[in-house]
DNA sequence: TTAAGTATAATTGTCGACAATTTTTAATTT
DNA sequence: AAATTAAAAATTGTCGACAATTATACTTAA
């Protein structure tokens, strides 16, 4: 599925194409979160030397997907359901500042193409009930564009060199392809309007009640499936 | 003048030795701003290998304070305006959701202890007419319980471990030991009060406002700087 | 049998050297 | 003299080996 942030450029060094497939491989699952990363082990998979590999954890550590203790090692960072909705809020200041600062800067064309990409996903999503397109590519596009048209590197790379990483592992991890897309997209909708109105104010709120909703969502879901855990676990003491 | 980072534990490896060594000596300005980096050079300098002056180089590229572009070299970041009005706007996004969720979380006691902070700090402020302490260390000690108090690790990571550190860059290199003591102590005791009410939001907002403020004080002041630099320009012509 | 201590093994941190790339310098041509 | 090209120097990226530290296994004592 791919979906590389749009702000990177292509990697050059072998420790960039190794950090590349580490960071795959983390945020899809391949590497159990919370699992101890051993150096010699992962430099004679990808047939590199410990230190190209080391460069490479480096940069896994710039974006939060591992985790180093001095002397011990590094764990590929744990999926909680705490450490979820920290980042969520975190989303939602960051986003939502980023959505008021694209009101202010964004470009009239920006503006047009983000409106276009917006009627465009409207057709897809008419075309195929809508529910699982729109919510993987067309969301990130969406916020993507948003953040980029804030005109802020500060806040673009935080968010996007940095959280966006670990959204999309929690994503993959949790399975979160959640039922909102026709509500999501209205959401997106009113957000550009605001965008176009130049209306900061009010685009920052919008973004921050969109991401909350989807963290409530999120919330919801998870509750849920613990109560069902629970049914289970009383079903089986039962038989 | 340290005023290190509270959330840091103590440098084990030399690497973090290093690291820290730098850390301060860019804050300070003694590296200068923009500067090439010669991993070599440095190297020798701080008597160490290549291979750990580089992994210190990784921490302070995590921070922000140094740029590194593949085979070419790092160099120290530059202080501009734009960044310096970027980094605030990010500050304000990142510190004012910060406050709202210490309203929320933070226990009766540190609530307690950091308006016991307060008082002695009026006491200090009262004094020594108060501009100069104040600003320093009242005012990081401050915002950092609040950030601490936020009970939000990746809030605390993104702000205490790498905002901040640009921030002090930029305090030491624009010579910013602003005018604003009285008014950011009132500022600050009202914030301390809207978290012991528990009331996030206008937790929030206070917060943001006292940052945008600081903000808008500093573009007046470069603003200053400015017109004065062009005042001179002219007395030369003239002369 | 458990707990503490010790020896061994494995892992991480650091080092110096070589390879690949970029920058600088020099030479050549227009 | 300016621009283009080629060679040389310097710098960054990568490698394998050793030192320091931590984790494991084993022995011994309570």
């Amino acid at each position: 599925m791919l979906l590389q942030n749009p702000t990177k450029q292509a990697a050059v060094t072998t420790a960039d194409k190794v950090f590349e497939q580490l960071q795959f491989a983390i945020v899809e699952g391949e590497m159990a979160a919370g699992s101890k990363i051993s150096e010699p082990e992962l430099a004679k998979h990808y047939q590199i030397s410990r230190s190209t590999l080391r460069e490479a954890l480096n940069r896994l550590e710039k974006c939060h997907l591992i985790e180093r203790k001095p002397n011990v090692g590094s764990r590929v960072v744990n999926c909680t359901i705490e450490g979820l909705l920290e980042l969520y809020i975190t989303r939602e200041a960051l986003e939502g500042m980023a959505c008021r600062q694209a009101a202010l800067n964004m470009t009239d064309e920006e503006i047009a193409h983000m409106q276009d990409m917006l009627t465009q996903h409207a057709g897809d999503k008419a075309l195929q009930d809508g529910v699982a397109y729109y919510q993987e590519k067309g969301d990130l596009d969406f916020h993507y564009k948003v953040i980029l048209g804030s005109h802020n590197k500060q806040l673009i790379e935080l968010i996007c060199g940095q959280l966006y990483h670990l959204i999309r592992m929690y994503r993959c991890q949790f399975g979160m392809n959640s039922p909102r897309a026709s509500r999501a997209f209205d959401e997106h909708s009113r957000i550009i309007q605001a965008i176009a109105d130049r209306d900061g104010e009010l685009a920052e709120m919008l973004m921050r009640r969109h991401i909350a909703a989807s963290r409530k969502n999120i919330e919801n879901k998870i509750a849920k499936e613990m109560a069902q855990k629970e049914q289970n676990k009383i079903q089986l003491i039962k038989s």
